[in-house]
DNA sequence: TGGCATGATTAACA
DNA sequence: TGTTAATCATGCCA
């Protein structure tokens, strides 16, 4: 480091580097101080010269000794001038340095984290607890299943918990950000007493503290997505929403099977029937007849036993409703009485 | 804990 | 659009 270069580190904290900058300014520093070359220029060159020795020296000393000279440097009577030529160095150079440094485009990665935390409903305005897409998507996996609302409620009140732990560290972020930026600013303030600090110079710092602070926000954003996105798999995943059918749901629908065995094809309207008596949705059954006929057409043996315990189940009901019906025209008086069964079925 | 049962999903097809 | 066939993922039981 050449020593105008230390010089200008000294005063401005930043290794300039620009001859041409430094020399054209320790020019401006001397026609703002005497407005003219006269006579006394060497004897003012050598008291400049003097004050920045005595200005790079403070790097080299302790607190105490550097504390009495910059009281006796801030006294000096040149310090107004130099101090104004060499902020307006710095401006110069500043601005070349800052043209290198344009403002980022928008991070797509932080586009696409804003985007789905909004669409889950856990940045922004809050849907009633829990997304429309998670509302929409628990409905479409659990159909008219009768846990859905509980574990529907649920799922809302554990992203409803996300929500908020987002919000509650997003909030201590932004405080903190606000603190430091407070902090630093107070210090560059401080500093510009005694060093040239432009107010570009702190807007560019404070740029630098909010990009550092909104990569922390980022991780935090990535960490809530995470959460969700495993919430919702854990939730809303209908394949893990599987639940068997109640036994008498499962009788239904096989009695129904094996006495249209020949035709096991429901209607749209028995579907309807059967989800109704079995309290599943019509889908459910279209999935379970589905499932039966491969099951049955690949393996008859194993549901031959099962179909007959069926048929003979058909059998007695039907018998019995004949029975009843029989009861019913022969003595209209005793509708009550016990059902009369066939001799040769057995319950 | 492994294996079987079972409900759901998906691609292909008529 | 409904069905088939394959497959996945979870539930259940010995």
């Amino acid at each position: 480091m050449d020593d105008q270069t230390r010089i200008m580190h000294a005063l401005g904290g930043v290794g300039l580097g620009v001859q041409g900058g430094v020399q054209g300014g320790m020019q401006g520093v001397q026609v703002a101080m005497h407005g003219h070359e006269g006579a006394d220029g060497d004897a003012r060159k050598q008291d400049i010269g003097d004050i920045l020795h005595q200005i790079m020296a403070i790097t080299d000393q302790s607190l105490d000794e550097a504390q009495a000279k910059k009281h006796g440097l801030n006294c000096h009577r040149m310090k107004p001038a130099l101090f104004s030529v060499l902020c307006e160095i710095k401006e110069k150079t500043g601005l070349s340095i800052r043209g290198a440094q344009e403002e980022d485009p928008p991070d797509p990665q932080l586009m696409r984290l804003d985007n789905m935390l909004l669409a889950e409903g856990v940045s922004g305005p809050e849907k009633g607890g829990g997304s429309a897409a998670a509302a929409a998507a628990a409905a479409a996996a659990a159909g008219g299943a009768s846990d859905n609302s509980i574990e529907h409620s649920d799922y809302r009140a554990k992203l409803s918990q996300i929500r908020q732990i987002y919000h509650t560290e997003l909030e201590k972020y932004e405080q903190a950000c606000n603190e430091f930026t407070t902090h630093v600013m107070n210090l560059l303030r401080e500093q510009s007493r005694t060093r040239p600090i432009s107010p570009k110079e702190i807007e560019r710092m404070v740029g630098i503290i909010h990009r550092k602070f909104s990569s922390i926000q980022m991780q935090l954003k990535q960490s809530t997505c995470e959460a969700v996105m495993i919430l919702r798999s854990r939730f809303l995943d209908a394949r893990r929403k599987r639940r068997n059918f109640s036994k008498q749901a499962t009788e239904i629908l096989n009695e129904y099977f094996y006495s249209h065995l020949s035709n096991p094809y429901p209607s749209e309207e028995a579907k309807e029937e059967l989800a109704k008596k079995c309290s599943i949705t019509v889908s459910q059954v279209s999935n379970w007849f589905g499932n039966k006929r491969i099951r049955y057409k690949k393996n008859i043996g194993k549901f031959q036993e099962e179909a007959n315990l069926y048929a003979a189940k058909t059998a007695v009901t039907a018998a019995h409703a004949a029975a009843v019906q029989n009861s019913q025209a022969s003595s209209p008086s005793t509708p009550n009485s016990a059902p009369c069964l066939p001799p040769n079925v057995t319950v």
